[in-house]
DNA sequence: GTAATAGTGTCTTTCAGACAGTATGAC
DNA sequence: GTCATACTGTCTGAAAGACACTATTAC
């Protein structure tokens, strides 16, 4: 290995570079992701994606933005960058002597849309892609009648016995079976430690054992899976927005303009994945400064009427991290 | 624009990837960032960067260690992906018709170690780069004497009564000139604020304004300037660090197997740029279980002589966000 | 002794979690 | 009336911030 600055036009010749958007709504208290059938009628449905084009577009945020446009009709609001993948393989077509594929990846979050369907665009429940990700009715069933048996079985198959350990200790860290507290946040490690283990439909077909997709759904699979690493990216997503919510007002990105309080809860439950405590809820938002009343009522909520809330955005300047900080339930449900 | 998926290699043409690395230690109560002088005898120093080779890396982070160590016989224990860079001009070679450079920047943590001298690497004082971030002793004097009333002459010089108040929010948050508490996080926002200032060297060299480099150190620029974008990388790790040292225990890959609670102290307090209240450091890093004593005792400390202690790993399991959550003061010294 | 750092104890305030109870609508 | 949701008040314990004090070294 002699390689120096100097060389790197020559090594960089095989590579293209392309934006992908988690874009992210909550519609009826389900997280959305918005999801695309390629174009080249892969059977796997994915997130949308586009070239980065280097002459067109001014930064890489930019050009996600142009072409999300153009092609969902969608104006994006929040954007954030996430990670940048680009792990060999992560597109089967590399294997076939394609270009190594780098994809920028972008969180975006968008208030409840219409959308098009001009284009090829669904809605999807996020959940859908990861059931174990969703305590807001108790605990998964998923987890305890496949996870967590094969997780156990994968600990108790390492060789050595420090391997063992670190096995379990992964395990324990990623989904609590050690008697720890769930953390929401540990999305990306659970996919990653699922993947590993065999436990998504993408670590076989990567692996090369079953192109023909036939095993996809079967009950040795968890979750339905997206095109290439598309889930990894939307794990990732999913860890970085449950956190973000937290110390940065982004939920009010998902609301319409006025809301009742219990609204605002769903929107938050319905990322976090579990539940939160309705008076503690309230009073947390009051606060904070996070929201102020219009004075309006709401119509229809079940009960008696709620008032409408707006966001305050003076609360930035108020708080260093303002976010819905409160802890979420994940054992028993809540009122 | 028609641009559409199939089409992507052909844009992609004339992109390079490259990856760099933000590479940090502390060493004697300083924070010190590995600066190399570019091969091309570029004026300014910058951070060490590298190709990703598509063949020979299997993933960038792979990639990214292979070529630190081979370049500066550094062994690379914590890293981090932080953001991908790819602004239009962020190198200036491509005005010149070179093809767009994206650099995949990381953070890396390293203990205090004798750099190799082979290389062209040198530690730098970070603070030397941003000055204003330095309020260990108070508040840094280049605020009151030169970056606030450059700031408030550029919020007033706003044409728009709208464009002022949005110059005016900004200029808040990030430099809490109004009253607000410091954020010592925000180090991308103040550094991005300065550039757009034209406060920062490289604002008025990026525009083309001086090439040859004389303005460097007068007293209209902030800080000691990098090469091309690498402050900005630079800054970007800085705010993510000192994030991540709050609720990850990342702050131990900076120091030796064994340390005082001084020692430690000090540490967390050149990163974060302020002072930490000593009995509430103890009583926090006691409690939270993130460290445990030796039984052994340092040697000269300058009065009586301090307990030993190391990490203790097993802290990860039970808490969530293990990490240093100290309330960080930078108005007035503390013992 | 002084200077400097190490380490303990405790008071106060803030705030998160939990629970009890009242208010107002639909039916 | 019941049921469902909206909203208020209060208790408790954990933890952060601040302060006072003692301990052990070098000089």
């Amino acid at each position: 290995m002699t390689t120096r600055h100097s060389e790197r036009t020559s090594t960089a010749s095989g590579v293209v570079i392309d934006l992908s958007a988690a874009i992210v709504t909550v519609t009826d208290e389900e997280p959305k992701i918005l999801l695309v059938r390629p174009a080249d009628m892969a059977p796997r449905p994915g997130l949308p994606f586009g070239p980065f084009d280097p002459t067109g577009h001014r930064t890489l945020e930019e050009g996600l933005r142009a072409w999300v446009e153009e092609q969902t009709a969608l104006h994006l609001g929040y954007v954030e960058q996430l990670y940048t993948f680009g792990d060999r393989f992560r597109d089967p077509k590399e294997r076939a002597g394609g270009p190594r594929p780098v994809s920028v990846g972008y969180l975006a979050l968008v208030r409840q849309t219409a959308l098009k369907d001009a284009g090829d665009s669904i809605w999807g429940d996020w959940y859908r892609y990861f059931p174990w990700e969703d305590w807001r009715s108790g605990a998964p069933t998923i987890i305890d009648s496949l996870i967590a048996p094969a997780l156990t079985e994968w600990v108790d198959s390492a060789t050595s016995k420090p391997d063992r350990n670190r096995r379990r200790e992964r395990v324990n860290l990623a989904f609590s079976l050690g008697g720890a507290a769930w953390d929401n946040e540990r999305v990306l490690d659970r996919y990653e430690l699922l993947y590993e283990v065999g436990l998504v439909f993408e670590a076989s077909f990567d692996a090369g054992a079953d192109p023909s997709d036939k095993l996809a759904g079967t009950q040795t699979h968890t979750g339905a899976a997206l095109t290439k690493d598309h889930r990894r990216i939307l794990a990732t997503a999913m860890g970085r927005l449950r956190a973000k919510i937290k110390y940065r007002p982004v939920i009010f990105e998902l609301m319409a303009p006025t809301f009742t309080l219990l609204q605002l809860q769903r929107a938050v439950e319905a990322l976090s994945g579990g539940r939160l405590h309705k008076q503690n809820f309230r009073r947390l938002v009051a606060h904070e400064g996070l929201v102020e009343p219009t004075g309006h009522i709401s119509g229809q909520t079940g009960g008696r009427p709620a008032e409408l809330f707006r966001f305050r955005r003076e609360v930035v300047h108020e708080r260093p991290a303002p976010g819905v900080r409160v802890a979420v339930q994940v054992s028993k449900r809540a009122g």
